[in-house]
RNA sequence: CGCGGGGUAGAGCAGCUGGUAGCUCGUCGGGCUCAUAACCCGGAGGUCGUUGGUUCAAAUCCUUCCCCCGCAACCA
């Protein structure tokens, strides 16, 4: 009988800057489901990689000095990037593809040339009208009373060169699939797609750019890179060799069990992915599964926020096993968890060095203390073995049930129950006072061997969490291979009647939290430089600069835009009478009435500029800033003895 | 009226196919001494955001409003 075949795939990270423990928790997470599924005797092909190409990387490497390919080598293959990553989160995947590996390029280049011939990829009647003088193009929508946004002129038809994927023509199927059933996980994320996507209807998704270069080139049309979705969706099949010499194992894996992936990009994996496998004739992979976020304090990570946090650091800090084994306790899978040092001290002090790591050490202490390391045959059986009994035999079969459905957490709780049952029981059964009394050591060494097994069971079960440290667990209460299996997980009496154990190391050390919480605070603290200034510019003539039209303005009134997070409404007296509306995207740093009456500084002869379905004549200056990571930004202020209308110069 | 998620003990969360409110941490008291000052037991603490309704019975279903978060739109 063929041997069952499961593939599991992480998102292909974008290696514009290090990653952070978000990334982490969603590849620790697959990494475990992977091992959980080795671990059940399964043909396992996990896969993760990094997205390589696009406009982003281009422009970081170009100010960074270095080519798009030594920028991203570096954050990959570089020091402390994200092969040494995973490497350090002992993640176990078996293959890494990046989207600038040769034989993936060659393949998404035989992809998109699949597409185009059958007429679902085609060359971009771009539906757009165009304005000459600006050189722009525009949607229907976005005109202003059928004309130009920009400058108010005529706008006619015209196309511009561009690549088309017919994502319209499989709205239908692709809404029937994420209604029909459980492709898409958690459930709650099928009402957002067809709400938010499908039902106000797909539009053609362009499928190449002109606009930059750092991508697949089109091969048949010089000019044109393959952009983001057909390069980067389709790594899932060419890391298995799918069109290309590569690799050879489409056919055993290909469809793939799941795809994990941030909610973030659940939308390109449950609506343009499947649309384009249909397209290309290939069958849909079983499950793509959403996970949350870590946030901090409620708010998501993010470089710009200055909050993110460094796996290296906590793995440094606390340990591989005991960081992975925290992610995925701590925080349902499906939905977002607040991450905070407090949380993963706690954690790591409750579950693993408490409850875990203490029964260990007391079991083994008591193995060695009372028969000296080695348990005699004889037993003597109690009723109060029938509660750990249950759990011993039962828990493993709970356990499965959630980890098939990808409730990690719910699965650990599980094993934690079964430790905690084991903690009770020593007290119930109080082995030193049966040590004390000659005539019950078949009582005590039943005791004992029911303490091991429980261990061995729990260890099992969370030998998918943190390998190394069940590892050395299994080796402290005598466990050979043949005990570790997935089949004995359910079963009791498997260790050897006569099991010798072998204390050892201290396998979760107790955190001082007062102590660990100043160091991590210290460490994550950013010494180096507070503000952050950007870099000059490139040369401009002088004719350039003299074109701009700066004047200044005062406040005549000043009021938020409904709806609107980031803009206010300025009516402004630049000096000609009648009143100059701006608009300007400073909510976030100014109560709108704090600036009417101020006076400040406007660039007048920009084009219109229609924002939130009002017309925006101009910009207000402000002066930007990074600090601590963080933008903060001040609109200049002026004396108010300069009269309205000044021309700045 | 753009879409979605959430408001439950001091904190963080579960329960939400309706039937006397549960977990972890913290706190108070007790037990034990094998163990990593750990382990075990018990107590205190919640009108389950708000309004109205359905029902013998609602945290759980419907409804009003308030607040938080995310997506989308928007930062010339």
């Amino acid at each position: 009988m063929d041997q069952k075949t499961f593939y599991i795939t992480t998102p292909i990270y974008y290696p514009s800057d290090k990653l952070h423990i978000g990334h982490a928790y969603c590849t620790v997470a697959t990494d475990v489901i992977a091992r959980y599924h080795r671990l059940l005797g399964e043909k396992v092909m996990f896969l993760t990689g990094t997205d390589e190409h696009g406009q982003k990387i281009e422009e970081k490497a170009k100010a960074a000095g270095v080519t798009p390919q030594e920028f991203v080598d570096k954050i990959v293959c570089g020091e402390r990037g994200i092969l040494d990553l995973w490497k350090l989160m002992n993640i176990s995947n078996n293959r890494f593809i990046r989207t600038t590996d040769d034989y993936h390029v060659a393949a998404v280049q035989r992809i998109f040339r699949k597409m185009y011939d059958k007429g679902d990829i085609y060359k971009g009647a771009y539906k757009g009208k165009y304005c000459t003088p600006c050189e722009s193009f525009w949607t229907e929508s976005q005109l202003v009373d059928g004309k130009c946004p920009d400058c108010g002129r005529e706008v006619h038809d015209a196309e511009e060169e561009a690549y088309f994927f017919r994502l319209s023509k499989y709205a239908k199927p692709v809404q029937e699939l994420l209604e029909g059933g459980e492709f898409l996980e958690p459930a709650s994320r099928v009402n957002e797609m067809v709400n938010n996507f499908i039902k106000p209807g797909l539009e053609d998704l362009c499928v190449s750019r002109t606009s930059f270069s750092w991508g697949v080139p089109v091969d048949f049309d010089p000019g044109h890179v393959v952009y983001v979705w057909v390069d980067a969706l389709f790594n899932y099949c060419t890391a298995l060799g799918f069109l290309n010499d590569r690799y050879d194992d489409f056919d055993k894996f290909w469809p793939a069990d799941v795809h994990i992936v941030g909610k973030e990009i659940v939308r390109f994996h449950s609506i343009i992915w499947p649309a384009m496998l249909m397209s290309m004739e290939l069958p849909l992979p079983k499950k793509v599964y959403g996970h949350g976020w870590l946030v901090i304090d409620g708010a998501r990570m993010a470089k710009s926020r200055g909050n993110v946090i460094d796996p290296y650091l906590l793995a440094d800090q606390f340990g591989v096993d005991a960081l992975r084994f925290f992610l995925l306790r701590s925080f349902p899978f499906g939905s977002d968890g607040n991450f905070t040092n407090e949380l993963l001290i706690s954690t790591i002090n409750t579950d693993l060095a408490n409850d875990l790591g203490n029964l260990v050490s007391r079991t083994t202490a008591m193995v060695e203390k009372y028969f000296g390391g080695t348990l005699p045959a004889g037993r003597e059986d109690d009723a109060l073995d029938e509660e750990l009994l249950g759990l011993i035999r039962g828990t493993a079969a709970r356990y499965a049930a959630h980890m098939d459905k990808f409730q990690l957490h719910l699965a650990l709780e599980e094993v934690f129950r079964l430790i905690q049952r084991a903690n009770k029981y020593i007290d119930e059964t109080m082995p030193w006072a049966l040590a004390k009394d000659e005539s019950r050591r078949d009582r005590l060494a039943s005791v004992l061997y029911h303490l091991l097994e429980a261990l061995r069971v729990a260890l099992t079960l969370l030998t998918p969490f943190m390998p190394d440290s069940c590892d050395k667990a299994f080796s402290q209460i005598g466990a050979d291979e043949s005990a570790k299996s997935w089949e004995n997980a359910g079963r009791f009496g498997v260790l050897p009647a006569t099991v010798s154990v072998h204390k050892g190391e201290t396998l979760f050390p107790r955190i001082d939290a007062a102590k660990a919480l100043e160091a991590l605070e210290a460490l994550q603290q950013k010494p180096e430089s507070a503000v952050k200034v950007e870099p000059v510019l490139p040369e401009v003539v002088f004719d350039d600069f003299a074109k701009c039209d700066l004047r200044v303005c005062k406040v005549l009134s000043c009021e938020a835009v409904k709806k609107s997070e980031k803009l206010l409404q300025f009516s402004l007296d630049d000096g000609s009478g009648t009143p100059r509306q701006i608009l300007s995207g400073i909510a976030k740093y100014y109560k709108p009435e704090a600036l009417v009456g101020k006076t400040v500084a406007a660039i007048v002869n920009l084009p219109p500029r229609k924002m939130m379905g009002l017309v925006s004549n101009g910009m207000l200056l402000s002066a930007v800033h990074e600090e601590n990571g963080e933008e903060k930004l001040q609109l200049l202020m002026l004396d108010d003895a300069i009269p309205a209308g000044s021309r700045l110069g």
